[in-house]
DNA sequence: CCTTTCCAACCATCTAGTTGGTTTAAACGA
DNA sequence: TCGTTTAAACCAACTAGATGGTTGGAAAGG
């Protein structure tokens, strides 16, 4: 059986998504991932140096793919709040990873700065608005809207009666009406 | 000097929110919250069974004082977004040791459920709502609305040439203004 | 033969929880 | 009233693992 690093890294990524979308980056057990990964626990410091640096390579890499799953788009903003709550309620995970990173992280990546910087400034642009920090606010208050529904916990969103799936299409409409009259109003 | 076992355990309580806030559940260390109620570490758990009992105990503690500073009202959601905002802005490791729960215990407690059931009964009842799905929705939107400041990491919040109090007043306002839109919309 | 990739055991420290006491002050009986 | 007993509160050391990270190799293939 040949050697391969690169899937070896894969398979670490992945496991390592799992563990830390569970348990966040004190809980984790690298033990743990290593085993998922069916891979040597030496290898872990060896590709990415330590179990803090497995976080941020799995962070950088999972938003990533969040940013093409949901493209942001400054005109439609209740469109954005739409696409961004779909592409999260099919990846559950990602919204607590992103939760466990501001809790154990000092501060956001400098590549969710630069991101949120230009999101700000393209909203800032469409909307008219006389600077970023409206834009901002304006911004992060669509996103608090669209990832209402990824934040709640279980025992919140029982509902009798209604399958799941149609519960959540309810509220992904009241999402995006949401972020319609909060983008008129402001 | 007599024993005095009800500061000690309010001494443990409040050295266990300082640590929880900063470190979660797992993070924290049993030692530390011991040293800085300056009592013995048995102590925790002759009063609170477990680490996670201590931290179960923390939670309840503060959301019971969250409730009062922030009362709920029905017939002004906008103006509750103001005051839970305001509430939120003075005790910044609230939301925190919230976030921390949501991560590390598998769902709400019996108490937030509770609650969060008489808030969309209320809701719904002042907003003439077809349903408790649609008070759940507008409700917990609003509450995301009123939580968007406090979630934000520091990066994203610096503003140049602003003082940080301007800077949240600003957001402030907006908060109530995107949670009167909403309820206005839906 | 050499480099890359991988392995299993190891290490030094950390950790939640326990234990066998000591200290303090109230209760009690002579 | 005072000495002893008792219960509550507290202490420091201990235990039995757990843990992130390291090391001295072995395996694979160019």
């Amino acid at each position: 059986m040949a050697y391969d690093s690169a899937a070896t890294r894969a398979r670490l990524l992945d496991a390592a998504y799992g563990e830390f979308v569970e348990r966040g980056l004190a809980g984790a057990r690298v033990d743990r991932i290593a085993a998922a990964a069916q891979a040597n626990k030496q290898a872990i410091y060896a590709y990415f140096g330590s179990k803090e640096g497995l976080f941020d390579a799995v962070l950088a890499a999972r938003l990533s793919v969040l940013a093409d799953e949901a493209p942001f788009d400054p005109d439609d903003l209740p469109g954005y709040a739409g696409s961004l709550f779909d592409a999260l309620a099919a990846t559950p995970g990602l919204i607590r990873l992103t939760q466990w990173s501001r809790l154990e992280r000092a501060d956001a990546t400098p590549g969710e700065i630069e991101s949120h910087q230009e999101k700000a400034r393209a909203v800032r642009e469409a909307l008219k608005l006389p600077d970023d920090l409206a834009a901002t606010d304006i911004l992060e208050i669509v996103i608090a809207i669209a990832t209402t529904w990824s934040n709640m916990p279980p025992g919140l969103k029982a509902a009798r009666g209604v399958s799941a799936s149609a519960r959540q299409q309810v509220h992904r409409a009241t999402v995006v009406a949401a972020a319609k009259a909060v983008c008129q109003a402001l």
